[in-house]
DNA sequence: AATACGGGGTA
DNA sequence: TACCCAGTATT
């Protein structure tokens, strides 16, 4: 028996945040996961507001153009998950009636579906069953029953194995929006708030003494002062920059695809052809 | 298992 | 400055 899940459902029914994609249609739920993959919810939040109004089902976002799309994303970062948004509406229009897939295992066919995504997709808009674990839900539950400060970098088996023991035979889509807002709010990566915490009595990273484990990052993440890339260019072209060739060239001298992809002016085009590698802009 | 991929907010 | 954010796809 999940000793858990009353506590956490308790303090969630009375501390959630009011996120509009909590009440919504599949394709609103599907829309709001795509734009929060490693994007903080107060920044998704009018972006969403205004693509919902913009494109309310998959067949309109699905007829407009790519470079619509990446410039209507603005600066949500990682505007590649604007071209696969696009792309699963126009096989959700094309292929499943505008209707977005329930099933998890179809969901991840769909570009820009991972694990997580298609578990949320399930839980949130359907209510399946599905076990979601984003990073807020590991981080709780990795202290709670491990008693470590950070989980690792992708799940285990053990973890999936784990959490699903832990998971409530019914209403497991309120459990995970539960622990998800918990670890958002209270169980945060860098100060926790363990006065506030539902379950304190209950975490073995507390009873532990609170050990410092080493965050093992995902990958390496150089961002910073130096790294300009492919967004460098979606922000050019959103802000009407003008481009010269001679200025891509001097970033990519050998990249013909470049070349070909900036006459053109397509910002997909373009974005896929820019290589992956760190540059940096003339000055 | 590692790595690349954005951008902005925060301590 | 370094860390963080409702991860995914590729190698």
């Amino acid at each position: 028996m999940n000793q858990l899940e009353k506590p956490i459902v308790s303090w969630f029914k009375k501390n959630k945040r009011n996120l509009p994609w909590r009440n919504t249609t599949p394709w609103g739920v599907m829309v709001s996961e795509y734009m929060l993959q490693q994007t903080p919810v107060n920044r998704v939040l009018p972006k969403w507001d205004e693509w919902m109004k913009r494109w309310p089902t998959p067949k309109d976002l699905a007829k407009a153009s790519p470079a619509e799309v990446i410039t209507a994303w603005g600066r949500l970062g990682y505007p590649r998950r604007a071209l696969r948004l696009h792309a699963a509406a126009q096989i959700i229009a094309e292929d499943f009636n505008n209707e977005v897939p329930e099933d998890p295992a179809i969901l991840q066919t769909l570009p820009g579906i991972g694990e997580y995504t298609a578990a949320a997709i399930g839980a949130f808009a359907f209510e399946k069953q599905t076990l979601v674990m984003d990073v807020n839900i590991r981080r709780l539950l990795t202290r709670i029953v491990d008693g470590n400060e950070h989980p690792k970098p992708a799940p285990t088996t053990r973890e999936r194995a784990s959490r699903l023991a832990l998971q409530p035979p019914k209403n497991a889509h309120i459990w995970a929006a539960a622990t998800m807002e918990l670890g958002a709010l209270v169980c945060t990566s860098k100060n926790p708030i363990c006065e506030q915490c539902p379950v304190i009595g209950q975490c073995n990273w507390r009873k532990n003494g609170y050990p410092k484990t080493d965050l093992v990052r995902k990958s390496q993440d150089w961002h910073g002062t130096d790294r300009k890339c492919r967004g460098t260019i979606v922000q050019a072209l959103r802000e009407n920059e003008s481009l010269t060739e001679n200025a891509i060239k001097k970033l990519w001298p050998d990249e013909s695809q470049v070349e070909k992809a900036l006459k053109t002016l397509q910002a997909d085009l373009l974005i896929e052809a820019i290589p992956r590698k760190r540059y940096r802009l003339p000055a």
